[in-house]
DNA sequence: TCCATGTTTAACTCAGCCGTTAAATAAGTG
DNA sequence: CACTTATTTAACGGCTGAGTTAAACATGGA
């Protein structure tokens, strides 16, 4: 099972400063092959591989075939339920920000409908 | 040091669900004991004492000694720059939202100036 | 078919996290 | 002071995560 996407498994994934690098790659940069992703990192292609696979599992991307190459985007939703969480609980905090804060995800789930 | 703020902590620190399930507490039902925080879990004093520790170094929660009892509180500032790393990325997907989504966390600073 | 390219899987190491129990530290109370 | 209560520190075990190199798998092209 790649698909385990739990609030869990979304921070994890966050934790790691090289998966978050990942991501603001695609986030700027759109979609990229896996090998392009790993290209400013140190790191072997395994390794990257793995982080992939992690990222995957918290749904935080998505991986599009194209014969041998495999195409990654970033995978807005994903980042829903993490973000739910911290508005909904640091609503104990400071609940006007938040309330609001929480009506814009809302909002913004409404539209996308994925 | 037990001041170690960084992105990677705050995610890190909220990827475990023992830790979440403290700040929740704290967040609905304010400043607390530390044995009062361990009462609903089946761990040892000692492991949640170390949650503890994970939290404040991360910074999502303050302590304060009344005498031999140490008491918790949560701490809305740490959640900011793990929001602000959601907020800014997400951006690159969903761009209106999150540009929103933004210039409400900075108006929420502004208010705060801890 | 043969070879090169892109990516993953396998097998392993090392470090760190989370849990445990036992002991230490700190502070109130008779 | 002796005792109890609150919490942390020490020392250890097991599991997982992140990295490595070597090998396998998958696809495209001569």
């Amino acid at each position: 099972m790649v698909n385990k996407q739990t609030v869990s498994a979304v921070f994890a994934a966050l934790a790691d400063p090289t998966r978050r690098r990942i991501l603001e790659r695609l986030a700027t940069g759109g979609e990229a092959r896996a090998t392009a992703l790993a290209r400013p990192f140190r790191i072997s292609l395994p390794a990257i591989s793995r982080h992939l696979r992690v990222l995957e599992g918290a749904r935080l991307i998505e991986r599009r075939r194209k014969g041998r190459l495999h195409l990654i985007r970033a995978r807005a939703a994903g980042l829903a339920e993490a973000r739910r969480w911290m508005a909904h609980y640091a609503a104990g905090w400071d609940a006007a920000f938040d309330a609001l804060d929480e009506l814009l995800h809302k909002d913004r789930e409404k539209g996308k409908r994925e």
